[in-house]
DNA sequence: ACCGCACCCTGAGCGC
DNA sequence: TGCGCTCAGGGTGCGG
């Protein structure tokens, strides 16, 4: 599932295929909350456009246009943004992955799934934005239009101090788990790095927010930040559908000390890792390394 | 203001 | 073999 460190990858990667290139043409799938803006309006307003930067705001892309609109793109869970040629098992469904051996494995063809579809002026390679689920998010925004996505979201995880989660949690009952998967107190959080934070912060994920310190405030920050850095550098974590925009797989999850490890021993202590839930998320942690 | 929870969707994996 | 069930989860929005 992509968070912050899966979708900088993806900026990352995505940005040479975007940036500075002319959209042509822009195919689309049947209208669906998907599209935040109807596709019809997407494709006409997106048509001749040219996309002059792109950016990450916690979970979100967003694509500064050159007439001064604005795309945002969000990965929900499911989502998959990859420039046309690349190669890989996940792009495929289950049943077509085990018909064919790796070696057969052929470039990505559009399919249902597949709800916009990028092509450009120059006739190069086109981008394609997949998502199975539908949980990812296009919308269009026009300029200097707020945004309901964005605009309520808190400072990005990447760039948040201790303080301010510290700030933030005074006064809340709830879990610090639950309090970290808050776009509005740190955009960019999501299940997999709360929990790994969390785990190298040593602090268990049902603890409640506002009887945090401000060590403990602090230790979480820079561990879900340690994470998310080292996430970054090995290209995000593949987990279920994640894929980097040239089809390659993050290495990240064979790091993993907790996030679906439960049962299996603690990599430090080696007592099993538990998995609770937590305001209806999935929860790991290692009871004996975290208090 | 805060918090729990239902909902959107599809495919994997399970039991029968 | 195949059906039907449950589960996963980001984000939104509602009800208590």
């Amino acid at each position: 599932m992509p968070e912050l460190p899966e979708v900088e990858v993806t900026r990352r990667r995505i940005e040479p295929f975007l940036v500075g290139r002319k959209l042509a043409g822009v195919r689309t799938t049947a209208p669906s909350y998907f599209f935040l803006t109807p596709p019809r309006r997407l494709a006409r307003q997106l048509a001749g456009r040219t996309v002059s930067q792109l950016q990450r705001r916690g979970k979100y892309l967003v694509a500064d246009l050159d007439d001064g609109r604005r795309l945002l793109l969000h990965l929900g869970m499911t989502g998959q943004l990859f420039a046309d040629g690349a190669r890989s098992p996940r792009l495929l469904s289950s049943t077509a992955r085990a018909s064919l051996a790796p070696e057969e494995q052929r470039a990505f063809r559009a399919d249902r799934h597949t709800h916009l579809r990028l092509c450009f002026a120059d006739g190069g390679r086109g981008v394609f934005f997949r998502d199975v689920r539908k949980f990812g998010k296009v919308q269009l925004l026009e300029p200097g239009e707020p945004s309901a996505r964005l605009d309520p979201l808190g400072i990005d995880a990447l760039d948040a101090a201790g303080a301010d989660l510290h700030r933030a949690s005074r006064g809340r009952r709830v879990a610090v788990k639950s309090l970290l998967l808050d776009q509005t107190v740190l955009a960019g959080v999501g299940n997999i790095y709360a929990d790994e934070g969390l785990f190298r912060a040593g602090v268990r994920p049902r603890r409640r927010a506002g009887r945090l310190s401000r060590a403990e405030c602090a230790a979480i920050v820079r561990g879900v930040q340690d994470c998310m850095h080292r996430s970054i550098a090995t290209g995000g974590s593949s987990i279920s559908d994640y894929v980097a925009p040239d089809g390659a797989d993050g290495r990240y999850q064979d790091e993993r000390h907790v996030y679906a490890r439960s049962g299996e021993p603690c990599r430090a202590c080696s007592a099993p890792i538990r998995r609770v839930v937590i305001g209806q998320r999935s929860a790991h942690y290692c009871p004996g390394c975290q208090r």
